[in-house]
DNA sequence: GTCTATAGGCAGATAGAC
DNA sequence: GTCTATCTGCCTATAGAC
């Protein structure tokens, strides 16, 4: 295995902490008790704490465009693309964590400015992903609603967000997988 | 108009700040600023910061109960009480308010046990009440939908919950009325 | 119930030696 | 790049006068 940089490894504690615990309910000194390091250390990597934020939104966003190519190049079911869309979020709650996007756009008002753009990006490109994936699904007929699928595809982002959001407070894998496993039956062409 | 106590003012204020800006980003001196009042007297009120935040969630609990009643005295039609709970959360972001429950799900592990323990009742009794709405609807051939309300009444919470946050986010009242009518649309039978 | 004053701690951030 | 030491400011909370 390759040795970590230490960026990636201050980006990896914060990130963690974060999707537990919000960017408002974390600090330099918790990086630096987790990895054995001064917090003055840290702030040669970041100078600022927004620094931080920043990168780890960016590097999040990175993985999980990755994590969506990987989709597409796999599979090419819509409705195959969907749950793995949908089992993205499931993962996230077996380690008991938000979603990093969704955990900072509940912090949103508090963020750097530079962060907020990256966040409501996220989502963008999010809405977008699955807004091609279920008009790929309804012109194969492997799936089935009506209306625009810009309009449901922002369905379908928030409700796994909320889900994942609700589910992680109540500690709750069944309540994740059932709303997913609703949502997306809800689409299958019969 | 009657004169609102001490408590409630307070409570107001700090509703209001924890809605927009989340729990682990307000302070007393954000309340005593905002009212005119020292931070010591604020402490008189609510002795530590976690008896304000569990009162804080003790009312929104209590008056979201009141909204829903309201709802359940003044409507029949299953569809019609779908659509006035819907536009709950669209009068939130009217606001740019996040819902103070949706809110505090995110920051949940940096809560009290008993902040902790009355929101997740608080999406208890939501996923409830929504069950019975939409069994009602069912049974009355108003509403369609497949499987157990149960699962569809956590799907319709979720969904709202993350599209609140996301649309707050992107400041978008569209985002929200989209998701809630498409939402909606999804249950009315044809 | 309200205030001033203050305790004690932690936050983000910097200086400067090694 | 890492450290120790330190700054400044804010945090929650308390003591005690009025």
């Amino acid at each position: 295995m390759a040795a970590e940089s230490k960026q990636a490894q201050i980006l990896d504690v914060a990130e963690a902490i974060v999707r537990a615990r919000g960017y408002n309910a974390f600090s330099y000194a918790d990086i630096a008790k987790e990895i054995g390091v001064s917090k003055a250390s840290l702030h040669h990597h970041f100078p600022a704490k927004s620094d931080l934020g920043l990168q780890l939104v960016k590097r999040f966003k990175a993985m999980f465009a990755g994590a969506l190519e990987q989709i597409d190049e796999h599979h090419t079911s819509s409705l195959i693309k969907l749950r793995e869309y949908a089992r993205l979020y499931e993962g996230s709650l077996q380690e008991n964590k938000m979603c990093l996007c969704g955990m900072l756009a509940a912090e949103h008002e508090t963020l750097s400015e530079p962060m907020q753009a990256e966040i409501n990006d996220y989502f963008d490109g999010h809405e977008q992903w699955v807004a091609k994936v279920l008009l790929e699904g309804k012109e194969t007929g492997e799936l089935a609603f009506s209306g625009d699928p810009a309009r449901h595809a922002c369905l379908v982002v928030s409700n796994l967000q909320g889900a994942l959001m609700i589910a992680k407070s109540k500690r709750s894998m069944d309540h994740i997988t059932m709303v997913a496993s609703q949502l997306i039956d809800n689409y299958r062409a019969v």
